[in-house]
DNA sequence: ATGATTTTAGACATTGATGTACATTTTTCT
DNA sequence: AGAAAAATGTACATCAATGTCTAAAATCAT
């Protein structure tokens, strides 16, 4: 609950309506982040929300924005981060599946969820899943996958974590750890190395 | 727009009233399955609509049953066709995913969108899920698969589709049908015979 | 410390949705 | 044809949301 970061002595901020804004569309939808409930969470008159966006409209391209800034670019530069072999490289794009500060998996369902009732939303989608899909597919070929070899894999990596992401599954880090060495083996075609997965293991804190 | 089958001569039906919901929602997402739209669409009066329903909740009950009868049904049943070979079993599996009369994938999206801001909803989505990752992970041990070959490879074949579906992709037959071989290679890990992949693609109606 | 600026809140007007009561119309049944 | 049942529509009460205008309060700058 709590005041967001505040350097001036003033209660809102744009920043803390957009952040009450974040939560409120990853909890329950965009059609959930309305004026009025977001000023009796942050116990703030409805009207000074307009002190700070113009309108609903602005608070959510401002949300939209920050969906942008986040999931899209650690994809991309985590598929094209140094590796000696596929499996590693690979491992370097599973590391945004594990890691909420390179991938934010309830931001990333909100907003799909949201492009159904919105085609500005849905172009900006398609444009995200296009660049994501490009960057593993350019990282498959880089490691001597054919075109359409490349093609298919970059996809089924990069579907499957969103159709899990979809499933809003919970698991815990163990069961999904111990699905890691055979989903690499599934997408590359080839086996992790005991000493890659060992160093990914230790990145995300889990102990085999 | 049109009247929907109506035996009777009234105008309205329970079943009219659930079809203009169910165009809503695929539309739009539930939160445009309201009364006072629908009535417009259909050229009704709003208040009409309760008669054939005790309010908005039992409609959107009503909505939920029909995507439960359809969908996770008849995966399961595809799962356990018969078929000589694992290839074909996928393949079998598959033909939900190109067949709308099988498996309604806008319905299904709608569907996983609307668990974000029900935990009635959410409960079911997660229900069907195991319920469809078991069948197909059933399919692929009776093929000789181990347990967590099995699993593992259950979740990509599944997962890869819920994510497709949550791209809401709009390619054509001949592109979707190029990736099908390669696909049921990394799935099964084996490579689909010919005379398998043209049965397949003749009863989609598809000419390589 | 005081005047200007920034922020907050109260009051208002409007809109679109829900659901109920009741009167009316349309269809069905005998 | 006439009565009963089914469906429709009008009017009403209510609620939750949006955005604007304006007065008041808190903070900042000199």
């Amino acid at each position: 609950m709590e005041q967001v970061l505040n350097d001036s002595g003033w209660r809102g901020s744009q920043e803390g309506w957009l952040e009450a804004a974040y939560e409120a569309l990853l909890d329950s939808g965009v059609d959930s982040v309305k004026i009025l409930p977001l000023a009796k969470r942050l116990n703030l008159s409805r009207t000074s929300f307009y002190w700070f966006f113009k309108d609903r409209e602005e608070l959510l391209g401002a949300l939209l924005g920050r969906w942008r800034d986040k999931n899209t670019g650690n994809i991309i530069r985590q598929s094209e981060a140094y590796a000696e072999s596929l499996a590693e490289a690979m491992l370097n794009v599973f590391d945004c599946w594990l890691s909420n500060d390179l991938f934010d998996s309830k931001f990333e369902f909100a907003v799909r969820s949201w492009a159904l009732q919105s085609n500005e939303i849905l172009a900006a989608v398609r444009e995200a899943d296009q660049m994501r899909l490009e960057a593993i597919k350019r990282m498959l070929v880089r490691f001597g996958h054919s075109e359409i070899t490349a093609d298919v894999r970059s996809r089924t990596t990069y579907l499957v974590q969103i159709g899990y992401i979809s499933m809003q599954a919970q698991e815990d880090l163990a069961v999904r750890m111990k699905r890691i060495p055979e989903y690499i083996a599934i997408f590359t075609g080839q086996v992790p190395q005991q000493r890659e997965l060992d160093r990914f293991f230790a990145r995300h804190g889990y102990k085999s």
